[in-house]
RNA sequence: AGCGGGGUGGAGCAGUAGUAGCUCGUCAGGCUCAUAACCUGAAGGUCGCGGGUGCAAUUCCCGCCCCCGCAACCA
């Protein structure tokens, strides 16, 4: 727990849609984490952000009507509004279209890939679909047509720069398989390392550019725009001023952790390492891969029709009960369930009747027969709990403290205070006490996970004032 | 097709070679400080199916069945 520099970051989000409950998952998995890091005294750094050069900008745009600068503004709001409401501590916001802050950045970091010599010209041939915006290959046919858009792929003869990826298959295997780049949990790893095994593939780095060509230009070479990923992942160490001011980069760099879903593994597990590894940069520590939400055992879907919409629920229950539930009862590494059902049961059990129904307990005692707020003392936190930190086991973090509520719950009635206070007011008094210490070492760990609750009940906790019903019960 | 994850009491999940645990729900009792809350106890499972190895398998091996995901606006 010694105090350090900690770095951590989400992905990075497409704003051709609104945001969804996935979203809102792994935004609020980094936040607990980052909050808990800032908590144990470390000086830490939230980066969470837009990836806005890509070409599907465009037609959803034009479909809406609007420029596409006024609608990536409109759903980067949209993003930031929604983060807002979900408490999201981060620090900086990176926004890819931004020439300012990413693209300097960028360009350096493609000068250096260019400088190891490990970007070449390659005449590209392929199969280009429509209706993905990308190239497709034989396999995927059925009948001649993309089986997904059900149109004849064009043959496009290109010219592109290639990024020698194959190269680096060796360094990040070994990377990977001393700990040195650590991938959580195991089973990403064992996928990613049985990726590795098969040998990675030189990749296509750049594309054409034309008059409708969304992306950041390639230096030196105004024919050609930069492949979206390479932009992409590079947005971890521009947001940090890379090429340009480099106070924070040279703070915070590397990363201890990227948090990632397991769609974007292969990306940010052999890729973003390769382009470091050319440019002589440090890997990142970790990459954390979480799972996926689903609703009723199978994926949300429109068609399923079984979408859980975050703002439904913010608007419902609130944020803290919000992120209550996503950090506790949606495991980070294995896919999750949730149904308004389950989540309103939870809300009940744990934050009505368990949390919240402990601190009106507690509160009411120590109002009612004590004169000045308790005076605290705080433990170190217990090992259970910055363990279960440690391994970004966040779900196992919150199971210890609600460990410790419930504890607490029968402490009370053991010790029954209400009791003892009629015959013995010095001893009741010194019960109560106890229990109020108690409390207040549950609500500093609680912290991270709600911090809007946790200022809720140590500000009673210092004014010995019961608090209003922190989460009604919900019928 | 291939690859990956999974099938454990009503629901959601842990787990281990040797009396099968947790949360929710249900039922009974207790308490009265508290949000009809809290505490104690109980009922409820042949741990997907078939075979193998072992003194012993839910746990290891083989085969099979079923569900889900990976290709679709989607972490």
């Amino acid at each position: 727990m010694a105090e350090k520099n900690f770095y951590v970051t989400t992905p990075i989000f497409y704003p051709n849609a609104n945001l969804h409950l996935g979203h809102a998952y792994v935004t609020t998995l980094t936040d607990v984490i980052a909050r808990y890091h800032r908590l144990v005294g470390d000086t830490t750094y939230f980066l969470t952000g837009s990836d806005e050069n890509t070409q599907k900008i465009l037609s959803a745009a034009a479909d809406a009507g609007v420029t596409p600068q006024q609608f990536l503004d409109d759903k980067v709001e949209g993003f930031e509004n929604l983060f807002k409401q979900l408490n999201i501590s981060y620090d900086q916001f990176i926004r890819t279209s931004d020439e300012k802050v990413h693209w300097p950045g960028a360009v350096a970091l493609w000068k250096k890939l260019d400088a190891a010599g490990d970007l070449y010209k390659k005449q590209y041939e392929g199969l280009y679909c429509v209706g993905h915006e990308a190239f497709i290959t034989e396999k995927d046919l059925v009948d001649g047509a993309c089986p997904d858009h059900g149109t004849a792929p064009e043959r496009i003869q290109e010219e592109n720069y290639f990024f020698k990826l194959s190269k680096y298959t060796q360094t990040i295997k070994t990377k990977i398989e001393s700990g040195e780049l650590c991938i959580i949990p195991e089973s990403r790893r064992h996928e990613i390392l049985s990726l590795l095994a098969e040998g990675l593939q030189d990749v296509s780095f750049s594309r054409p550019r034309t008059p409708m060509s969304v992306g950041i230009p390639v230096p030196g070479d105004t024919t050609q725009v930069m492949y979206v990923w390479c932009d992409a992942l590079s947005n971890y160490i521009t947001a940090l001023g890379y090429g340009q001011d480099e106070t924070l980069y040279k703070t915070f760099w590397p990363a201890n952790v990227h948090i990632i879903g397991k769609d974007i593994l292969r990306f940010h597990a052999a890729m973003w390492p390769a382009m470091l590894l050319s440019a002589g940069e440090p890997l990142p520590k970790s990459i954390l891969v979480h799972a996926m939400i689903l609703s009723g055992g199978r994926k949300m879907s429109k068609t399923l029709g079984n979408i859980i919409d975050p703002q439904e629920l913010l608007q419902e229950y609130g944020t803290d009960a919000v992120r209550y539930f996503l950090a506790r009862h949606i495991s980070p590494f294995e896919d999750g369930d949730i149904t308004r059902e389950h989540f309103k049961d939870a809300y009940n059990a744990d934050l009505a009747n368990g949390l919240g129904n402990l601190v009106a307990r507690i509160m009411q005692l120590a109002q009612t027969h004590l004169s000045a707020p308790v005076e605290l003392e705080y433990k170190p936190f217990p090992k259970e709990y910055t363990d279960a930190f440690e391994r970004f086991e966040i779900n196992k973090a919150a199971d210890h403290v609600w460990g410790r509520i419930q504890a607490l719950d029968q402490k009370i009635t053991e010790m029954a205070p209400f009791k003892v206070v009629k015959e013995d007011e010095e001893k009741g008094r010194g019960i109560i006490i106890e229990l109020v210490v108690e409390l207040a070492c549950i609500d500093q760990m609680l912290e991270p996970i709600m911090p809007q609750t946790s200022k809720k009940i140590i500000d009673a906790i210092m004014t010995n004032k019961k608090p209003e019903n922190l989460f009604p019960r919900k019928e």
